[in-house]
This record gives C-alpha cells, structure tokens and sequence, in this order.
DNA sequence: CTGGCTGCAAATCTTTTGCATCCTG
DNA sequence: CAGGATGCAAAAGATTTGCAGCCAG
C-alpha cells in the first residue's frame, strides 16, 4: 500500500495485513485479535511476528499501547492525542475527539516535568445500559 | 486491629497484614510487592491468598486497582477519587490530589452514561530528569 | 458449627526469547 | 547481499483454579 511506503520500515506482506487491518480501526484491538484477524490471510504468521510489529509500530509512534485493560495489550491505532471512553460492563472502549487544557498547579507536580495526559471516562454504553434490568 | 472490624470480612491474621502493609501506602504497590512484604511476617501465605484478598477488597472497594502499568497489577488503597502522575522512565505513580470538573459536551458522550473520570499525567519525576545526561 | 479462607501445586494465559532461515530494500 | 523480519517452539511471568483442611464469627 502506497501510505505506509515512508514509515521508513521493511514492508512485508505480514505487516502490510496487521497495517491494513489496524488503519481506520475504531475498535482498540488486543494483540490476540490482531493475531487472529490477520491468521485468516496468512494462516503460518506467528504470534511473535504480531509482537514484534505492534512493538516496531509503537516505537515509530505510529499506534499507541492503551492500558486500561489488564488482561491484555489492546492499541490504538490512532497517534493523535485523545481521550477515551470505558464501559465498565463490557469493556468497550470510543475515542472522545476534544481537546481538554488541564493545567496542574505547580504545587501538585511533586517535581514532575509533565508531558501530556491521558483522560479516562467511565461509564456505560447504551448497549448495556438497556441489557442491565 | 479496629478500624478493619466493620469491613464485613473475615479478618484472618493473613488479611490483617495486607491490610496493615496498605493502610496509608503511597507507593501503588503491585501484587507481587505486597505478597513479597506480607512473606517477610507470614512465610507461609501464599499468592493465591494475596489476589484472593485483593480481588475481595476491590469488590467492596476498600482499594483500586490500577492499570497503567501493564506488566502487573498494582493497587491503590486510596478509594477515593484523584488522579494520577506517571513517571515514564521508572513508572513511579504519583497521587494527585486535585479535582477537576471536566464536562464531556452531550454530542461526544456517544450514549454513554458517565460515572467519573481518571485522568494520567504522563511524564518525568525529578531522579529521572536529573537521571538522563 | 459452617461457610468462607488458606496453602499448595498445577494449570492457564499472555507475552517474550532464541535461533535458524528467509526476503526486502 | 546484509540486516532486519519471520516462524516455531520453548520459556518466562503473572494470575487463576481445584481441592482438602482450617478457623473466624
């Protein structure tokens, strides 16, 4: 694919597809699905290719790691600052688009040099918010 | 000890120590590191006990658990809201104790009913800044 | 007394590693 | 053609589970 010619990265055939499958992908995927998802087109690629290349990606900083599940790595495979929403239900995660300028008073930085933040909203979806009596 | 009696649990000698190990920590501990500190006093506790506890703790909300450090589960015993520094070098957390009221415009809710917000201010403590040539 | 807890060991699950081979740039 | 990427299988960690016995309420 022509977009990711200049990611400066050896483009093999396995990377294209976890490229392909990550690009525009809202879901926040977990390793296992990414490594399952691109199973079905290269039945032979191995969970330590998957790794390997989420790994590459976030050191390019091309995705990003989110941590808000515990059981496992899921990505994000839009790099632009944003916000997230949390289904304390079912895990759901949705990008929140705005921009928030939180500033920290300098008494509360405990000495930190402050680089960004990262805001999780908790709740529950629509869809579970009528599952639930 | 007293405080703990009206928690509703059984308050064995094992829950006493991790009780007493949380109680007032700031340093986010994980699993590990309390199983670790509870051994000292009672070589025989094992781990399974230590995330029997937590789990149990958690559910009556007595303490949170953190995400953001993937590698591990780390607890906070502080169960009322703030939010957190993160320190991207060596990962210390830091409480932050300020409050913000931040209002997510009804269009960017997505149908989410929303609960409360965590918000992680990534950066630099000052060992690390002054760490780094 | 009795149900919830404990300790132990084995099982599970996710992620990492070592290494020989392959193939992109 | 060289160095980075791949696949495989085994290793490493963290957490969970099953179960028999124990003890706090």
């Amino acid at each position: 694919m022509e977009k990711y010619r200049n990611f400066g990265l050896k483009l093999t055939p396995q990377r294209l597809a976890i490229l392909q499958y990550l690009d525009g992908n809202k879901a926040h995927p977990s390793a296992e699905e990414i490594y399952r998802a691109v199973s079905r087109r290269f039945p032979t690629i191995s969970v330590a290719t998957v790794y390997n290349t989420l790994m590459t990606l976030k050191e390019r900083g091309l995705i990003k790691e989110l941590t808000m599940d515990p059981t496992k790595m899921r990505f994000d495979p839009n790099p632009f600052p944003h916000h997230h929403l949390i289904c304390m239900d079912c895990r759901r995660i949705v990008d929140v688009q705005g921009r928030f300028r939180i500033q920290l008073p300098e008494t509360e930085q405990e000495g930190f040099e402050i680089f960004g933040n990262h805001i999780e909203f908790y709740g529950r979806c629509s869809k579970c918010k009528n599952k639930k009596h």
